[in-house]
DNA sequence: CTAACATATGAACAATCAATCATATGTTTG
DNA sequence: CAAACATATGATTGATTGTTCATATGTTAG
């Protein structure tokens, strides 16, 4: 509730105006949450690799599991993952399924983190 | 080692040339990984406060302890993360050490980040 | 309708990880 | 040097998560 006189940091070197005026610029805690959440989704080289396919092309599941070597299984389950954090989205032909890139913010993100990865 | 005959997806369905097309221009795995590696780092609402933590000023570690009611040891721990990442760099002065954004990436990428939350 | 196919889903298990507790390292003060 | 402080580190543990296997849903062809 309040971050009071528990026994954190118990000698306080703490720089009390600073510390003030970071805590009044903080987001709301769900809104970090939410981001933490999004960065997790691309924090797994599987779904790296699907999201960098889908740069190229528009693809259906099973061409994604061949191109990387997995399960169809596997791919449906990390696709889900991606679906839900609105990063790809899903066009139905048939039985079968094409997966596409949400929007651009996907591009931009692999991009600068590639960029951070470079140096 | 290849993607050989295995029962992946046994009934291939596959759009063999896009497939080929995708798969020589996809990084290697070693960048894909590390990418991913990268937004693990991003990816925990622990770690993502402290980045926005240092958005607005240096912090020593008892501040951000203070600042987000977590132990000393635990803000300790995570600060090693970021480091290791290359997202955070320190400042020694006296005992206390000081941290701050490493470099613009980090900003870029929560920015980014924020704007896909958002819509 | 039935068989074949493409994808999705659920349960289970191994691996990863963040917080905690205890303790170590390093720095300043007296 | 010793005591107090600021941070770092190591081991442990509960929780989360990615893959696998089995199976379900949904779609097309005959």
């Amino acid at each position: 509730m309040d971050t009071g006189d528990i026994e954190r940091c118990s000698f306080l070197c703490v720089h009390e105006d600073v510390v003030r005026q970071v805590t009044a610029e903080m987001p709301d805690d769900e809104k970090l949450y939410d981001l933490a959440e999004l960065f997790k989704v691309f924090g797994d080289s599987t779904r790296i690799k699907i999201l960098y396919a889908l740069f190229e092309a528009e693809l259906c599941v099973c061409d994604i599991a061949q191109l990387l070597g997995l399960t169809q299984s596997a791919v449906s389950h990390q696709l889900r993952v991606l679906k839900s954090g609105r990063l790809v989205k899903p066009r139905k032909d048939g039985k079968t399924v094409f997966y596409s890139l949400a929007d651009d913010h996907v591009r931009t993100l692999i991009a600068q983190g590639m960029e951070h990865i470079n140096e």
